[in-house]
DNA sequence: AATGAATGAGTCTTCATTCAT
DNA sequence: CATGAATGAAGACTCATTCAT
């Protein structure tokens, strides 16, 4: 019996077994043979669904981005235009959703950092996410810094949230999700904070 | 008797020849054959060295972690026990020494983070240096700030190293070193002079 | 679906072709590659059946145990309960089967036996039937043999079973079967002889 | 200096640890490296004094071999023309003697009995010594029986004393030199016997 | 005489892909 | 729609041999 719309499940399967086999065994030995076995379905299939390992993988980390993607624009459109900090520490917390912070992601994560490096669709996907990431710190910070100022606490707060990240992917103890925010909270307010002061002296000089 | 001491020649070589096939391939296409062939030797010899290819890796992510160290123990040795922002400076210096911020370098790092997931001799010295960072950090902010303060600059201040770094990497245009360090500068001076307030403000109450 | 059921027909070929190849170039140089070839297959499909060489090494001994074991069962359980010399004879019989004195697996018994003195699994496999043998012979002398007489005389002719076979693979004219049996014959009736004449005597005492 | 005479010396070094490499790991990971590593010396010094490794295990088997006629020689030329089965015993002793029992030397024995079959020259070597053992019992057996019975017999011990040797090798418990040589013993014992009966019968009739 | 560095052919194994069913 | 048998290229590793010193 055909069973009609197969292929959206077997796609969501098949990555659901690639996040798994990653965090298991890394993405070198993920094989389509285990990630098959994982997904309870024969290798063959792979090639049906995504036109190759490449494809699966390049799927897998689509997944990803667009968890991410959605996890910051959920928290962003409940503030409709509330104060740059409010938006910021929605960026920082889609960041740090739970969708992005278990093990399993994050050493995707990494695994597809390296990988991008020598791969052009991977490399694509990353970059437009990093932009992304950099733009949206960045239009934020613009609403209250001159546009140097304001780009450089975007790419401060983006290299901390990608760092804390880093960091906690490979530590022995994990990522402490709360501790993190935190620390991210902080950088923006010091960058605010900042913006605050020179207004009040530019004020006073009035 | 054959050349005496090719050792420590061949294995330098083979480890400045492993960096350059990353740079170029990516970990998982750095082949012995290819490595090999780029350092003009033949394979046998990488097993004659390093007993395999694991060996090799090793010690190459052994030797860049060596410059590493190098290049932050050589800035601070020369200021002796200056003020922690010296010191702190120093050690934001030595990570983006250049030994460090070369593309083959930078790539190569990110590779061996991704693979230290799964590989024990990996992860074991990845861990002593993320260690070694953060306990330098904490070590400085703690001659001026409370313990606590002082760790949660430490880990804001690593994971800011380390997030410029990867973002460095993995950007079109590359790390711009100079504004990284800025960056990484900033960061320093904020966390000192939130110290600097908290005496002050303690001494206006005495 | 592909076709089924290929497992038991691939396996086969693959030990028949493992046999000819020690035949013709011995167990050190019949690699995969040249049993693959002479199956007709890739060289993949061997791990596939049998997970590497050693498994296919191990099933193509147990292959060949399983022959001499049904050769010597079947000419035993026609016997029912014959007297000791018929069952004894039916085990000689069995040894010398058409299955065991082909030159390719008399050759193959050899190499195994060589390297069943550094391969615990040959080892194990070997072990099981060199003491099937001699407790089927020690049980069928027992019969009319006072223990100590019957077990050497089961040593004994599980030593002529086995070095006229050796000397049968080794030498340049071959086994001569029918001659091989013959001695073993005579030593069976030999030990049999000294038996009945023990008994004739106890007799005469009485 | 250039020592002279070493050869001799060096020659039997690396004989030495041939055997014991092959008792050890088997003739297959008895590798030139690690035979030279045991015997002390470069692995270039093989291919100086036997022009490869063929040519030192060839050796090796020449020098056992030469041991094994020495054991019986030296048993033999003691006994001048003493009867028959004094020079069978001899023979049977020498082929028990404790240069040829140790466990290293039945597995070596064994080992080069299975390569032989497909090397030519190791094959030489073994069948003028297997046509050696079997022509020396034959020609002791002749002096009491008519030739066929005397081949006969020759074969048999032959046989039985390769056998007690394989199962001895091959046995976890290993050789019991006194029960097999006792075997044997029984063996010639009761072919001469049937000579002395034959003979007595003839003279009967006379 | 002796070394051991270097080679590179040869081995086993793994794996993405294909395809008949 | 789905299978899994089969392929064969590519990988890491081993090892006998050579040769400059």
């Amino acid at each position: 019996m055909p069973k009609l719309g197969m292929q959206p499940i077997r796609r969501r399967q098949l990555i659901q077994a690639t996040l798994e086999a990653i965090d298991e065994l890394g993405l070198a030995d993920a094989t389509i043979a285990r990630i098959a076995k994982r997904a309870g379905v024969s290798t063959g299939i792979i090639s049906h669904y995504f036109a190759g390992k490449d494809g699966l993988l390049e799927a897998t980390m689509r997944h990803v981005l667009s968890d991410l993607g959605t996890a910051v624009l959920e928290r962003r459109t409940a503030l409709g235009n509330a104060p740059p900090e409010a938006h910021l520490r929605a960026i920082i917390d889609g960041n740090f959703d739970r969708s992005q912070t278990s093990r399993s992601v994050m050493k995707t994560w990494l695994a597809f950092w390296a990988s991008s490096m020598h791969h052009r669709p991977l490399q694509r996907l990353q970059r437009v996410n990093d932009r992304r990431l950099y733009s949206n710190l960045s239009c934020q910070f613009r609403r209250v810094l001159p546009k140097q100022e304001a780009r450089d606490a975007a790419r401060g707060l983006a290299a901390l949230i990608d760092g804390l990240w880093l960091r906690g992917a490979l530590a022995q103890e994990g990522l402490n999700v709360e501790r993190a925010r935190q620390l991210a909270y902080d950088y923006v307010r010091v960058q605010l904070d900042a913006a605050r002061h020179t207004r009040t002296r530019a004020n006073d000089y009035a």
